[in-house]
DNA sequence: GTGACAATACGACAGCGTGTCGTATATGGC
DNA sequence: GCCATATACGACACGCTGTCGTATTGTCAC
């Protein structure tokens, strides 16, 4: 129930096998620093294992060339992060957090009519 | 809009001081540790001082023996904690922080009640 | 005014996580 | 077998955090 957290570049890795789904490590690097040295190659790799290591990244080590994927949706991540903050600032629960947001304006329309109906459609499953 | 965020010790004294609504370091220190030292009160001014350096906390100097005070309620730390969460990760749209909780049960059913009300007296007032 | 005491101000340091790089080792293509 | 590329990983600097110690300030009792 630990939730581990992304750092900035970490995240930024996690940000493209959430768009390709699968890519090698030179394919990430090639995003994240366009115009690539060899040094950077490296950080790729290093960030890739760290991420591997935290539980967020798999990799198929069958490959010569591996190909890494996202072993964490973004929006479970998305999830455990907010159910972390919700830990920690309003004892678990998540409405209190969006009371504030919600009183004074800083939530859009179209934001607000998402949660109505995801709150909608979850009444009736939910009987 | 950059959105500073509390440390866990820094939190801490953040949770005394929305608790008491205004403190005296000692007062602080005697809740963080119960069997204070004369170091651990340097600790607690260490932080205080951080804390007033990033905005969270201020303090009447005017008083010999100064009084803290949050500088910024519970509620708005947690909005804007919460905001940035949702920059970082969606986009800045908060609802789909909350789909895949709500998906998954992750979510009480008083938090979802709580949520609905919400959303209801915001349709009221915004008409 | 002086001494004693407590509070404040702040320099210092260790530990950890993070971002980065360099190098050693393995591996496939030709 | 050689070369190019990938992988594995040690190493380092930096910033933040938590902690402590010490110097300075200020108050009160006498």
């Amino acid at each position: 129930m630990t939730s581990p957290h992304l750092a900035n570049a970490e995240l930024a890795v996690m940000e493209v096998l959430w768009d390709e789904d699968r890519a090698t490590a030179r394919a990430i690097r090639d995003r994240l620093y366009p115009d690539a040295t060899k040094a950077q190659h490296g950080t790729v790799q290093r960030l890739l294992q760290r991420l591997e290591d935290k539980g967020f990244v798999t990799r198929d080590r069958t490959l010569p060339v591996h190909l890494f994927e996202a072993a964490i949706s973004r929006e479970s991540y998305a999830s455990s992060q907010l159910e972390s903050l919700a830990d920690k600032l309003t004892g678990g629960s998540i409405a209190p957090l969006l009371t504030h947001l919600v009183e004074n304006d800083r939530i859009s329309e179209r934001d607000i009519e998402s949660l109505r109906r995801l709150l909608d459609k979850k009444r009736e499953d939910g009987s």
